[in-house]
DNA sequence: CGCTTTTGACCAGCGC
DNA sequence: GCGCTGGTCAAAAGCG
């Protein structure tokens, strides 16, 4: 663990590139240790060089074990408070780095559905009777982009439904929930404090359904499409359509340590990662990022098969 | 008319 | 227990 964590490239990538802003508020179980990240906790003042984010960084070089584990399109995933391996997730390497960041859900066999549909049956109800347990939450995972508009268009459409003031910051907080019905996928935008210019974005849940935008085809080339279509099936942040990176500049990392691009496969990946540099202007300075930042965060066997 | 956004109120969790 | 904060609800308003 500590030579991953140790990584220069990690560290000088976090600290360097994307000091406090960089988001992973990866809510993992009823273990809410993580969730009580909040976006103004790591934001800003949080040290991100801390265990929680590094495992996730962690996690982004154990992609073959995740691999196994696609998501399938069905429900979206929820904790299953009975799995020991949810619980307590122990900070050390392979498995467990991967489910702290978010991903033990996926990795959930069938056996979740049931409690799952409990789950939504009762978040469903206008006040979701409390048990024992505290309240859960669907896996989440946060990007940060740079972009002059607060709702990035990701190909799903979403409906506003609350907005907050967030302490300690100017801006407030929007909350967007799917508004396909059988998906309970939400999303979270606000303003960086530090850099009005970024807009962070959490995802929570998981789509259950393909992205009622349909890209238009031939547009960056295969690697475009097969990205593209196949992300659609999954996490919202995956795909990323045309007019999206006409308009906004995503952090690179983010794409490429979304726990749901864990979830294909390498070709996927990289697909993602090729969209990018398709994509991304040459003439800012997302290239350069771009170019460094995927170097240090993916293992150089996943980009020398770009 | 249907859908989305706005916004104040309410509730739950957490820390003190 | 109390206050703070995050998250959600739901009525009203806005929009196409």
């Amino acid at each position: 663990m500590e030579d991953v964590l140790g990584n220069s490239a990690c560290s000088q990538f976090t600290v360097n590139n994307f000091p406090l802003e960089s988001i992973f508020d990866l809510s993992s179980n009823e273990d809410e240790k993580i969730v009580s990240l909040g976006f103004m906790d790591l934001q800003g003042v949080q040290d991100l060089i801390s265990p929680p984010f590094l495992e996730i960084m962690t996690a982004a070089q154990q992609v073959p074990s995740l691999i196994s584990s696609q998501v399938p399109p069905t429900p979206p995933p929820s904790k299953n408070i009975d799995s020991p391996q949810a619980i307590n997730q122990p900070a050390t390497p392979n498995s467990s780095s991967i489910s702290s960041a978010s991903s033990e859900a996926f990795n959930e066999p069938a056996k979740v559905d049931d409690q799952e549909e409990n789950q939504q049956k009762i978040k469903k109800q206008l006040k979701p009777k409390k048990t024992n347990q505290k309240r859960q939450r669907e896996p989440r995972f946060a990007f940060m982009t740079k972009s002059e508009v607060d709702h990035l268009e990701d190909g799903y459409r979403w409906r506003k439904y609350g907005q907050k003031a967030v302490k300690n910051s100017p801006f407030p907080r929007s909350y967007y929930r799917c508004t396909t019905a059988s998906c309970n996928v939400k999303k979270r935008v606000e303003r960086s404090f530090s850099d009005p210019s970024n807009v962070i974005t959490t995802y929570e849940g998981q789509h259950t359904h393909p992205s009622p935008i349909v890209p238009p085809p031939n547009l960056g080339g295969s690697h475009l499409s097969t990205a593209m279509s196949a992300a659609a099936l999954d996490m919202p942040m995956q795909r990323t359509p045309p007019n999206y990176h006409q308009h906004h500049r995503q952090q690179p990392f983010t794409d490429s340590l979304s726990p749901s691009n864990f979830g294909h496969n390498i070709g996927s990946i990289n697909s993602i990662l090729h969209e990018k540099r398709i994509c991304t202007p040459g003439t800012g300075p997302s290239l350069l990022e771009d170019h460094g930042l995927l170097q240090d965060i993916l293992p150089s066997h996943m980009l020398k098969e770009e």
